[in-house]
DNA sequence: GTCTATAGCAGGATAGAC
DNA sequence: GTCTATCCTGCTATAGAC
């Protein structure tokens, strides 16, 4: 990342800055005189392109978060293929690990997980466009094709509520990544990522068994 | 909460309000002038009682959210019996309602939690108190009680990795309130967080199944 | 479209009276 | 221990030259 060519326009620049800043230190914490110290141009140059710092922020997620989302959801499509239903097992292995390793780079996961952290736990303007263009889109496709699959499910709630177990996971080991190497003693390395990532998976299939129980 | 007595001393009535805020706002977004004026005292009584900003935030932790946590273990703990080694059910059941509903108003849990989601997503020296003093004493004993029933389990690395999964739902429920309201339609009342503790404890527990198969 | 310069304000922290 | 008054830094945002 940090793509500081001074070949790419002054108004990218800027927005690739903001989003790492944004999401290591959050809307507060980060200074438009940070931003453009990390991005080599004028503090004027910000109010000329975004206004003012808020829309900056919003920038970030309508310009680089959002598309980079669909990215991952058109991954996850693919990786199942269009042809029969798929098992649970199998939806579940492909949404975890196109989200836990998929198409997005270490730093870019990183980066996407901790910004969708901060505005669960302290929405602004952004939460409403990423839970409509993002979520709320990406939840009823899973929950269509797990339908398929387990059509005694009682009602949708019991879904919906194990893709946000499923989902409360995945961020968690995304953004808490400080309190998870104390407690387990085990750095974020290849190894332990893939570790994580079949845990994910094999926690979560038998969670979603619960709803099949559950629809009795 | 907000005990604004004026029997209560300055001192308490600051950090009581610091709490709440910091856990609304987080700490870079809360001014001492804010704290002040809901805790009805002046500015230099910050200073004098706490030095800088910093440390009444630290302070915070120690008198208020530390021995808060310990409240809730200890319930846990009663509500576990000193007999019998219990059931996984029984203890994961008692977990999660010791956490969701437990001996914490409905503030304080939310409160609790978002502090806590804060740290682990921007760690500061808190966070090093808050694994040490809490979360660590709390995970080991936890997996003690459950490696009297799953002898089995490989290493003690999926056991540790499923409670960080019980773990991080209940955080999610807890800070991402606006999203799950959004996502799931329904209000945080009554009705509604029984219906997430029931799903939790049923999620978790076919979960940590996953554990005693992995045993091979 | 990018720069320099600066207005204008909010925040943390301190001095010193009571 | 709590107050008023004040200092000073660092921030957002704008004006205006190039």
């Amino acid at each position: 990342m940090t793509k500081n060519d001074t070949t790419a326009n002054t108004r990218e620049r800027i927005l690739d800055e903001a989003e790492v800043l944004f999401a290591r230190k959050g809307y507060r914490a980060v200074s438009i005189r940070e931003i453009i110290q990390e991005s080599h141009c004028n503090l004027a140059a910000v109010n000329y392109h975004f206004g003012q710092k808020k829309n900056l922020y919003q920038e970030v997620f309508r310009s680089r978060w959002i598309p980079r989302a669909k990215r991952v959801q058109e991954t996850f499509k693919k990786s199942l293929g269009s042809g029969s239903p798929s098992s649970p097992a199998a939806i579940v292995r492909a949404l975890t690990e196109t989200i836990i390793q998929g198409p997005l780079t270490e730093e870019e996961r990183h980066l996407h997980y901790q910004l969708m952290a901060r505005e669960q736990a302290e929405p602004s303007e952004a939460l409403e466009l990423i839970i409509r263009e993002v979520m709320q889109p990406f939840f009823s496709e899973i929950s269509g094709l797990l339908c398929q699959v387990f059509p005694e499910s009682r009602e949708d709630d019991a879904l919906l509520l194990s893709l946000l177990s499923m989902f409360s996971q995945i961020l968690y080991f995304s953004f808490a990544r400080a309190a998870v190497t104390r407690i387990t003693g085990r750095e974020y390395d290849r190894a332990f990522k893939a570790r994580l990532s079949d845990h994910i998976v094999m926690f979560s299939l038998h969670g979603l068994d619960a709803v099949k129980e559950e629809g009795k």
